[in-house]
Formats: C-alpha cells, structure tokens, sequence
DNA sequence: CCTGAGGTTGCATTTTTTTAGCAACGCTTT
DNA sequence: AAAGCGTTGCTAAAAAAATGCAACCTCAGG
C-alpha cells in the first residue's frame, strides 16, 4: 500500500459519488501533483482485484469506481449520467428466474436503474 | 434505408450473438469492401435510434448491438465475453421496490447476468 | 551501513473504441 | 440537366485504457 494507492483509496471514499478514473486522476493530483493517470487506472484496477473497491460495470459508460466493495445496486441519471447507490437488499433469488432459460452457469447478477435524478427531471419538464 | 444500412441490418439480424461494431463491420465488409467502419457506427446509432435495433449497454465492454429491438435481458460470459439472451419475461415489479429508496424518477432498469458458458465452464474446471 | 531483489512509479507511447469534419457521391424533384 | 439533401468514404482525432521501461523506493539479509 503505497502513497499513491493510500491517497487514490482515500479520495474515492471521499466522494460519495461514483466517479471515473479521470475524476479520480484529478483529485488525486492536487494532492500529489506528479501522479500519472497510467497509475491511477494501474491502482484503481489493483484496488479492486484487492476487493478494496469495486469497479463498477455500468452500461456503456467509462468505467466507474465505488469504493464500497460490497454488493449494491445503483441508479443512473440518463441525462447526467450521475450514479447514486440504490439501498435496497440484492435480490438473490432473481438468479433463480433463468435456471432453465440458459446454458450459462450464473455466477451473479448486476442490476442497473436509469431515470432521472432530481436537476435533471427539472430541467426535462421545461427544457 | 441505404444499401449500406441494410446489409449491415440484415448482417446483424443474421447472427445471434451480440457482436460489436468491430465485428460487424469484418462481415459486412465481405459484403461491401469499400464500407467504412466509421459508416457501421453512423447506422448501428442510427438504427437503433430508429428502434429497429437495439444498442446493449452492458458493462464496461465495447457497444454491442443487438437486432431485437424488444427489451429482454442477457447473460454474459465472465471469462470470453460471449453474450446470450436469456428468454424470461422483463419484471417490471422491480422497479417497485426502490420507490422510496431513491430520489430518482425511475424509468427503467437494466438486468444483466454473469455467468461462464458451457465453453468456459468447462476451460474453468480444467485450467 | 550497504546491497540487491521486488514491487511501484512516472513518463511516454500504443492500442482500442468512438466520434467528427468534409469533399464527393447518388437520389429525388423539378 | 440542375438543385437540394442525405449519406458515404476517408482522414483525422478525440477519448478511454493498457503497456513498456528505466528509475526509484523499501526492506530484509549480510
């Protein structure tokens, strides 16, 4: 656990939003101004092979990091892009929907709401 | 609806799998040598603007197309990416259950499974 | 205190994926 | 035939992510 690991994990925590590497890469860097984003994505990847983190495969998007590691689902603004934590409980028996329906063996689920959040359903309604 | 817009339309529709842009312009290519990747990203958006096709955002891979435009959900291979559909009916109740956890408007909600194939189940359980 | 093996960094570069700019082309419509 | 309009192919480049490598710590063993 390097100074740079150290401070990557730490600002992530700090936002409670999910952001992307180069998100990351800019925060850290005004606390270690001569950090490279090649070693933000080698940390963040590292980070989350830890189980530290969680990288995030929201549809489509780059790449996104939450630094809660555990299971949780979350909710995407389609207008913003903004992503926020959905608190409810993983429904584990959705996987047992689609025994039957597929040759794959499952291994887990990811589910991902789109909507809009609060600004954004504002400025939808007079755009 | 161009020449080109149709062959890659009927070029998608006529593989099962859900193939990026890359792959679908190696096969139409066969059909039209002179195509242009950049005109395969012009009428995948297009097209699934359209509603004629539909642009999967699954996560953190490349954009896959899919050519049923219905909604449905997929299942994805954790070790060779392979994507299936996996024939059950969307549950529209989920989006119930985070009424009052969020304060988002939702209006949707993607659910993708993960899985290993029955190629990979078997690679995995002799490595 | 010195040494060196191992992991990590910063930098530069490359790869991969995607989008943009633009002249030329092919259809209609007149 | 000419004008209008969308579409194409090409080139370029932006964006996102990964990689190669020399230099640099750090810490155990001497």
């Amino acid at each position: 656990m390097t100074q740079q690991r150290k401070v990557i994990l730490e600002e992530l925590k700090k936002i409670n939003s999910h952001p992307g590497a180069d998100e990351i890469y800019e925060r850290v860097r005004k606390r270690l101004p001569q950090i490279s984003l090649g070693t933000v994505y080698r940390n963040l990847e590292i980070l989350s092979e830890l189980g530290e983190i969680q990288n995030l495969e929201l549809g489509g998007t780059p790449k996104r990091f939450d630094s809660n590691p555990k299971k949780h689902y979350h909710v995407r603004c389609s207008r913003c892009g903004r992503v926020d934590d959905v608190p409810i409980a993983p429904l584990k028996k959705i996987e047992n929907e689609i025994c039957g329906a597929t040759v794959f063996t499952i291994i887990g689920h990811r589910l991902e709401f789109t909507g809009f959040c609060p600004e954004c359903s504002e400025k939808n309604a007079f755009p």
